[in-house]
DNA sequence: GATGAATGAGGATTCATTCAT
DNA sequence: AATGAATGAATCCTCATTCAT
């Protein structure tokens, strides 16, 4: 979401940093292409230059996004132990929401929006996400750690636990560390785990 | 949401009843007051008539089914069991959420929008509901059931974590009973329960 | 403008107080039916009942200003000496316009608006009082005093003067007294009556 | 009013023509967006491109306006004879007003509603035009020309005057030449000067 | 590669009027 | 004689999009 070197950032750039934060705040819906140049500090047609229409712009600002949190996440899968493994996704998903908690407001509002515009494209996105939580849990249950949950419910519950937590988080508890909330989540992933007495 | 009795609905009911639909489904801004009205079976002059503004009508709506909401959750408080009334009260979330998704999907995507044009009723709203939350899980934490986690903390968590899982579940998994889903989060609940060292 | 009595006022006098005033200040078009109903403490369908529109209760309203006006004016006809009956002609019309400044908002803002929605009732109740200050005006010019003048014209010249005068001192200048405002209209009309040299 | 040469005119200037013949035969209030676009040949956002709402364009309008007005009653106080001037004075203001009727009858409808939303607008609006008045019969005050009245208030009046009998000629008295009234006006004028006693 | 004036379909809001009570 | 909930045509205003420069 930002440049990786201190060159004059890009047109493409100035309004993907800009349209993350008014989108997150105010929802797509809520914020206008004037808002969004301005605060880019272009004109307006370059918006319609770089990325067609405006819902160009919030695609490719998701697609953007999904890339960078995926690739947040694939780290995870190159831990060799299991339980620090869990531990590592978690940490990379409250690492970047604290990085980027607009892109997290973006999700979640757009996320369960049965015939939303964006529905198609995050959908698309989300499985990309929730394979690779799948693909790191079934190590977990391969392990024997996930009695009586089945691993794609319990991946894709992970993944919405673990975004509305990061809101939660950042709106409502900044003065928390990262830590303390990836231990919160951890003592959920291990609730998981535990032997199912009724009651 | 729906009038108690079988007495003719009241203009704001009919248009509580075709907001929460429409919203739900499309969002506070996708929506127009025509379609509301169209689908309330009034005239648009009516909602002005009623609530003043669209948003007149949206913090109505979120009043109303905070209020609804509330009702459902405190039912728990009055179990005298503490494992039942956690119980009770995951599956009252469940119940609400499950008959009114759409109110699930307006709270999701409004509750986190940092300056949002309904994020202060919404501060106010999701205090009441957490505040209920709370009452029922202190008695969980004086049994000694909550251990390393801080009751308003966990009941912030909870609340999320109860949206997202009723949303995933009627977006996604539908052919899931509720008893299945309920069991799913007491399964988290008794983690965060299980008496564990750091780490 | 108000009951003479200190009966109760009826409907229909509260509408018109309510009226003379929000309109004198707002303009026709920029007070609502819903405003003057409130602001005379009645419910809006009374307006309807007693006036059939809104554009009734302003005809209405302009005629009964103009009656108590011509009747005010009237007065100056019945006084013997000439000077003495254009001076009382102004001191009426003052004392009128002093007493219910609305009034000559309404008339100075509809006058001389061409095609306007109460032109044909204005042009008619104009000629009424022009017709009055006509007649006084006459009287002078039979004197000699109205020399270079057409009788008509200065009638009408007259009238709108004396309508801007009065509203320049409710408006801008309220410290001034009302013989003070007089004064200074006799002066013009005297101007009026002087031999005129060129140059 | 027009543009000074012969160029293709601009939106603003389109919509200044449109606007101040509209609004000076129905009033600001009876006259929508539409029909202004229409008339001036733009489409409807242009207006709020270039002025932002319809107060806005109305505001520009009356500024502007007033602007003319005030350069062409400037052209009295370089006049060198006192006489001259003050007559230099009332036929430019006769000239403006008869160039353009529309917009005294803009002036008169908004100048003296008490709380209107362009009284801030006009009072200052109406100062300028009085401060040259005021210079150019201070003049004719030290010339020993106005006894008895005030130089302020005389200004005062003899602007308002000038509006009314101005409308009066162009609504009611069209076939009358501007010398013809121009003459009515300085009748006045000389009268002020007249020396008199009480009465 | 970028601009910004202009557009016009679409949406929120107002308000005079009606009518059942 | 009076009311006020309901109406919908008329209006103001927004904003994604276009295009000439």
């Amino acid at each position: 979401m930002t440049t990786a070197k201190a060159t004059k950032p890009s047109s493409k750039q100035k309004l993907f940093d800009a349209a993350l934060r008014l989108i997150g705040e105010r929802g797509a819906a809520g914020v206008t292409v004037d808002q969004i140049a301005a605060t880019a500090g272009v004109a307006k047609g370059t918006v319609y230059y770089n990325f067609g229409s405006k819902d160009g712009l919030v695609e490719a600002l998701l697609r953007h996004g999904v890339d960078l949190l995926a690739e947040q996440l694939r780290r995870a899968e190159a831990v060799p132990d299991t339980e620090s493994s869990v531990e590592t996704l978690v940490d990379g998903a409250l690492l970047f929401f604290g990085e980027y908690p607009e892109f997290a407001q973006l999700l979640v509002s757009e996320m369960w929006r049965t015939p939303g515009q964006f529905h198609g494209t995050l959908s698309l996105l989300r499985d990309d996400i929730v394979a690779i939580v799948k693909r790191v849990l079934q190590r977990h249950a391969d392990a024997g750690r996930l009695c009586g949950v089945e691993v794609g419910t319990a991946s894709a519950a992970l993944f919405g636990t673990l975004l509305v937590v990061a809101l939660d988080w950042q709106t409502f508890q900044r003065q928390r560390t990262r830590e303390e909330v990836r231990e919160s989540v951890m003592l959920l992933v291990r609730g998981m785990g535990r032997g199912q007495g009724k009651r």
